[in-house]
DNA sequence: ACTGAAAGTCGTTGCAT
DNA sequence: ATGCAACGACTTTCAGT
């Protein structure tokens, strides 16, 4: 399905999504017209899903985020999906994840300061049907952000 | 520092950083090479960190994800940067957050499957020095990605 | 600061292998 | 699925306001 050249050139544009066409197709010793082939059929199959800029939130002024973990009693049949489209339409609310274990869900929530996040608590997310339990962490500092699918090049 | 048609240009590439700089310079009502000299000027101060595209990691066999919360012993004073650094090379690690509570950090980590989270368990994560105490949540669902920093136009 | 125009580069298509 | 060639669109620079 994705051989050792589209592998490579998912890497790159994971890294760096404005290295040009041309800069692509050399790296990878194929021609621009086939390297724009491979993006628009790997865009096509819905495997790269978008092209995004970083931005460096606390430059930005967003000085305080959190993780909080929050729990659902499982009641009402559509408590989730209510739940689950609230999250998707928050901006607050960068990554949300449903996992095992104590909490049902993992958000990360960046604001601009601690006011900020105890009114997004408060107006947003405990007034939310069906919030069982919520735990905020405070992140202290973003030791890791955006790595890159580890594709693996077999052979050569 | 930021006025308005920065804050809308970076609402703008962060949703999309594709948009050629003059569909972005008709959006934001200003010339192209204005708009292109913000761009320059934002990614000087640092503000903007990178430019990245998105991969969705089912498509791309990256079935297994797992929220790992690790807490360290403080004992020696390079236990930190020592762990720090290893998360930060190690490309299973897609993020990794200091936080506030029960664990020191929240890392999310992708891979194939049960079978190489393991393995990135047993040979990576248990053998680092100073790991005092490591609890995983699998994921079930990455319910929302990516969200773009909130930032508010002010006025109009 | 901003705009407009010029020059060079790039993306994209069609055709052929 | 690949490469070549050509056109139009784009980025980027520079001079003028």
């Amino acid at each position: 399905m994705l051989d050792n050249t589209d592998k490579q050139l998912l890497e790159l544009i994971q890294k760096d999504c404005r290295l040009t066409n041309a800069q692509l197709a050399a790296e990878l010793n194929i021609s621009a017209s086939s390297c724009w082939r491979r993006i628009k059929s790997l865009e096509d199959i819905g495997l790269i899903t978008g092209y995004h800029a970083s931005i460096d939130r606390n430059i930005a002024g967003f000085a305080f985020s959190a993780i909080v973990h929050v729990s659902l009693s499982r009641q009402k049949a559509d408590t989730v999906s209510t739940f689950v489209n609230a999250i998707r339409n928050r901006p607050e609310i960068m990554d949300c994840y449903a996992t095992t274990g104590d909490a049902d869900y993992h958000l990360r929530v960046v604001v601009e300061d601690i006011n900020a996040f105890n009114k997004f608590l408060d107006e947003f997310l405990f007034p939310l049907p069906g919030i069982a339990h919520v735990k905020s962490n405070i992140v202290l500092k973003d030791v890791k952000q955006g790595g890159h699918l580890p594709f693996k090049i077999v052979g050569r």
